[in-house]
DNA sequence: TTGTCGGCCGATCGCCGACAA
DNA sequence: TTGTCGGCGATCGGCCGACAA
């Protein structure tokens, strides 16, 4: 998965450690979070772990594109003093601080359907914003102005939509492709969706799903990942 | 699953012994059905093993509704002469015909669906027979004869289809919820439909789907199962 | 600036009898 | 008896500007 769609899916309120870092790792939240089945009483677990990064891969779920991380966490050694460990951090926090600044962030906006974006018609309201910097130049001496705008999601799939600027007062629309989209992604009003620019100007996007209400909605096609976004 | 309707979708050309009966388990033939990734060579297993048949499960693929049998085999006693075992199968074989005999075996009816049945219209065309002897009778009074059929299929899922005797010449058909039955099925030509007269005039619906041609089609709803059906 | 609504037009669905095999 | 076809009316999808928040 590109690693610039995967932060902005994931949204700002989200932090990768980086390779290399030093970690606590919590086993019972771990548990917790996992389904409770595990019982660790039995076993002397300690209620937390230093850590150090070993791997990171970003991943995202086939069939609901929402995305998460893989990392690979080695145990520190045990002499070693546990003061040692948020040094560490700070000093890789420091390392990945600057790759942010060595790879320009790239422009990307996200936008929480409507009932009108999700039902009404089969049509998205472009934010100002989102059609001015993130879609590709459109050509307002046409009459309407019309171009067709690609996006690749998170998996590589390349989605194709009407862009239109149109009606009293002019707005910004993404009309045929549209419902297609929404009807193959399976959103509702109250998910989010992703646009980003990626360097080559190429548009991309993603998809941050809403915590559906509760109810034993026992739905065939709902991924059974934990979703642990906020 | 009902075991009638089990039958019926299963068809004629094949037999489940019943329990108690004895019958001879082919390891290489088993192996070779489950795709080929055994290697019996290194185990020295015999050609053939007299078994007893100890349990018999009647079961339904949830996603393709194609009926299969758990049966549980034990072998027989190394001592047991071979010439019991086709004794003992022909006597289970008259008690299970005395089974059959007594549990009025119930009217059911297949069909090979045409491209008409699963493209066209939405629209199935009801063989006379089937309509006059599965079907609840029909009022032939009113104009044009209508009613509801409600049928139940492996899963105990009620569908309901509306069926008219119209046209010049007369015809039976069903109508309304049949293009629903057949897109929520994955239907297509050539594929079967078991309708069947349960014991309390209840009417039941199966499936038997066509062997699809060759090519490497992996579409996503296909079920893995293995089509042993002839 | 942009969310929602009603209008409206075209595409599709699906019920129908007319044939013919 | 029943498979296929063209017709056609109802429904639905989806593009549109008019508003108002």
């Amino acid at each position: 998965v590109d690693a610039q769609l995967w932060l902005a899916c994931a949204g700002s309120m989200c932090t990768v450690p980086p390779v290399g870092a030093a970690v606590y790792y919590f086993p019972q939240g771990h548990a917790e979070q996992a389904g409770g089945a595990v019982d660790l009483s039995a076993a002397r677990v300690p209620p937390l772990l230093p850590c150090r990064v070993a791997a990171v891969r970003f991943m995202a779920d086939p069939q609901s594109d929402e995305v998460y991380a893989k990392m690979r966490l080695v145990p520190l050694r045990p002499g070693e003093p546990v003061a040692d460990v948020g040094e560490a951090a700070a000093e890789a926090m420091r390392a990945a601080a600057g790759d942010e600044q060595q790879q320009a962030k790239p422009a990307s906006f996200a936008k929480t359907l409507t009932q009108s974006d999700a039902n009404n018609g089969g049509g998205f309201s472009v934010p100002r914003f989102c059609a001015e910097t993130i879609f590709p130049e459109l050509d307002y001496r046409a009459e309407p102005p019309v171009q067709n705008v690609f996006a690749r999601d998170v998996h590589g799939v390349e989605w194709k939509f009407r862009h239109i600027y149109r009606g009293t007062p002019r707005r910004h629309l993404l009309t045929t492709g549209w419902s297609n989209f929404v009807n193959q992604k399976k959103l509702l009003a109250g998910d989010s969706i992703v646009f980003l620019r990626g360097g080559d100007g190429q548009v991309h996007v993603g998809l941050r799903r809403a915590k559906r209400g509760y109810g034993p909605g026992g739905d065939d096609g709902g991924s059974s990942s934990l979703s642990g976004w906020d």
